[in-house]
DNA sequence: TTCATCTTTGAGTGATCATTCTAATTTGAA
DNA sequence: TTCAAATTAGAATGATCACTCAAAGATGAA
């Protein structure tokens, strides 16, 4: 390998932007506070990323690849299995994780490469889980497990959000309760 | 009334910051943009407000208190009323719903007076669910009842959340998912 | 050791931010 | 109609934003 120099200024500039996001927001993630807790200078960070917009997005993309796990499990995962996942990335990856939700909430509204991005991510998230349903519950018409699957991504992103607020708040217990309550009959 | 025209200023002022931080977020919503919308000069808007915080604080403050309507219920309401209350809320609303998933992710962040400003409306709120909760089951303990109102509290922010990205979600219908969802045994 | 290439430095750019100020205008009680 | 008080106009301030660039320094294949 030559001039690794480079490649770790690159992973200090992403793991400060992963923590600012989380920490301090969006909004408050400047160039300046960037670099100042990268312990590195502008010209550092233009000599590696083309913009500002290039390591946020870089970052963002990080995170939402991180809220699927296992993709060897596709089709074959339990619903439990998924919900344990989410409340595993939610717990063990704090930081990604405010920045999925940072990004879901403040991100997409001026930027609709990162929108496209979060709402496709979504719909494939939904379907993973709908068909999970299908498979534990074969009499239930795709409709209806599509609408539980929903119902329960975004309940779930409820959990991670107020998560974000409350470090103390018990994800795997309402996580699961949410489990629990998704295949209730009406 | 003495001198309304400045009350109208305000009027639009408010208005504008309303629209601008649900439509554009937080981070787009400047005193230009504001100011821009609303057809009035910063000098107006200097002129009625001490900052651009204030303006904001004013919004969020409207915001929370909307959220839980008809405080005369209090004591009395059903869990099923409570969530229908939110639906409503979120659907004919969805300016100040904007403005309350906004703040509760990217405005907390920064800010110790919006952060604890929205974490008592979130604990009182989930009391009030926990209360509607005891009284339909009587058999549950108070840490149970508690822990499902937090649950279903937190899962319907969730529901709000998307319904900001997507504005076709079906918020009726999964909020009553989720109320049907609440209290079923573990 | 040489030297082309990669990387960092750090001052500097124009744009935009929140905020201020003074002068002009509008308001409404008298 | 008068006039003090309320309100608006609009240019100006300094801070901070994302981003650029030329020069110095570090790297590693030969």
């Amino acid at each position: 390998m030559r001039y690794r120099a480079g490649l770790e200024t690159r992973d200090k500039i992403l793991d400060a932007t992963r923590r600012l996001i989380t920490e301090a927001g969006l909004e408050s993630t400047t160039i300046k506070a960037i670099c100042d807790r990268a312990g590195v200078l502008p010209g550092s960070f233009y000599n590696l990323f083309d913009s500002k917009e290039q390591a946020i997005v870089t970052v963002v993309r990080e995170a939402i690849e991180a809220v699927d796990p296992d993709p060897q499990h596709l089709g074959r995962d339990t619903l439990a299995a998924l919900v344990e996942a989410y409340i595993v990335f939610i717990t063990s990856q704090a930081d990604l994780a405010g920045v999925y939700i940072a990004i879901a909430v403040s991100g997409t509204r001026n930027n609709p490469d990162l929108r496209g991005r979060f709402l496709r991510h979504h719909e494939g998230r939904v379907e993973r889980f709908a068909a999970a349903i299908e498979r534990e519950h074969p009499e239930m018409e795709t409709e209806e497990t599509t609408r539980r699957a929903e119902t329960l991504v975004s309940a779930l992103n409820g959990i991670a959000l107020h998560r974000v607020l409350d470090p103390n708040f018990d994800v795997a217990r309402h996580g699961r309760a949410l489990l629990s309550g998704a295949l209730t009959p009406d």
